[in-house]
DNA sequence: AGACGTTTTCCGCTTACATCA
DNA sequence: CATGATGTAAGCGGAAAACGT
């Protein structure tokens, strides 16, 4: 592979690639051929935040960077185009770079390599405002629509029933992939690892909100049971103060032992001896035989 | 040893698209 | 057929951890 080097104007400027200063751009192998050109430019937000990562400070201004197929047996056929990138951002064509071990079987454009320049994030905004994903120029492989050729109609992936199914029996087992899982997976359902990776954080997202709304409808019903707890109570009180009022007050004590459960403190009576024809309702602390107190008596 | 930069991974939030009623 | 609701793939930003310098 052969990388050509232009530069434009950014003699000026030490040039930077990949965050790597200083670092020799060109590279010399057999077959592939690009050129990579740099130029200055302060006006196009494609190149995003993390392509602005990639210059060489904050205030630098952003690097274009063209990678374009200079060896004469690249036919446009061959070259992966890239709609949502205007004519003076970020081309890159080739037959194959392969990143993600993905080899040079161009009937799999799941396995192209979109990170040349970035391993995510690297949706573009057209210019007529419609964000444009790795999905619209690289789907996955594999799938009956893409044999026929209907991959650049499609817009958005649909996992196939086989795929998501073998991915829920992967999440039974683990809830998150190690690199090594994570290859091995998309490799065996013909994803790219970046799919895979998505997928289980989604499906981690989507089980922690179906648990969040379990967790909700328990807090809800507790709320509820509580409330009628309160209602109970508020109404035992009201007749316990109608009781008040209406006996003398030799009467309203009942002859009893009280006792402080340790644990809650709330006063139990032992003993009832109640003057009382009405017998009103006690607390339920008074009433468990086998609250803590007692038990650890 | 500690500071610093880079990379990777995760999470939360959001968007856009596909599907269905 | 149009439309709104829903599900989901995937993007972004931030945080944290690991690692190298």
């Amino acid at each position: 592979m052969e990388l050509g080097l232009s530069l434009g104007e950014t003699q000026k400027q030490p040039f930077r690639l990949f965050g790597k200063s200083n670092e020799t751009v060109k590279k010399l192998d057999d077959g592939l051929g690009f050129c990579m050109g740099l130029a200055l430019s302060v006006s196009d937000e494609m190149t995003s935040k993390r392509v602005d990562r990639l210059t060489t400070d904050d205030h630098s201004p952003s690097v274009e960077l063209h990678l374009v197929p200079f060896s004469t047996h690249h036919k446009p056929s061959h070259q992966l185009p890239f709609p949502w990138l205007s004519h003076n951002q970020i081309n890159l064509t080739s037959e194959r770079i392969n990143a993600e071990g993905g080899g040079t079987d161009s009937s799999s454009p799941d396995s192209s390599s979109f990170h040349m320049y970035r391993n995510r994030r690297h949706n573009h905004k057209r210019e007529d405002g419609h964000v444009e994903t790795e999905r619209d120029s690289n789907s996955r492989g594999g799938s009956d629509d893409e044999d026929n050729g209907l991959i650049l109609s499609r817009k958005k992936l649909r996992l196939t029933k086989d795929q998501s199914a073998f991915l829920e029996d992967s999440f039974k087992e683990h809830h998150t992939l190690n690199p090594k899982q994570k290859q091995a997976l998309a490799k065996q359902l013909n994803l790219r690892p970046r799919q895979v990776e998505v997928w289980f954080q989604n499906r981690r997202a989507r089980t922690k909100l179906k648990q969040t709304e379990v967790d909700c409808e328990y807090l809800k019903r507790c709320c509820e049971t509580l409330t009628e707890e309160n209602r109970r109570l508020q109404k035992e009180l009201q007749e316990l103060r109608a009781l008040k009022s209406s006996k003398p007050f030799y009467m309203q004590l009942p002859a009893t032992t009280l006792t402080m459960c340790p644990s809650c403190e709330r006063v139990a009576s032992t003993t009832t001896v109640t003057a009382t024809a009405t017998k009103p309702r006690l607390h339920p602390f008074l009433q468990d035989q086998g609250h803590a107190l007692h038990a650890s008596s």
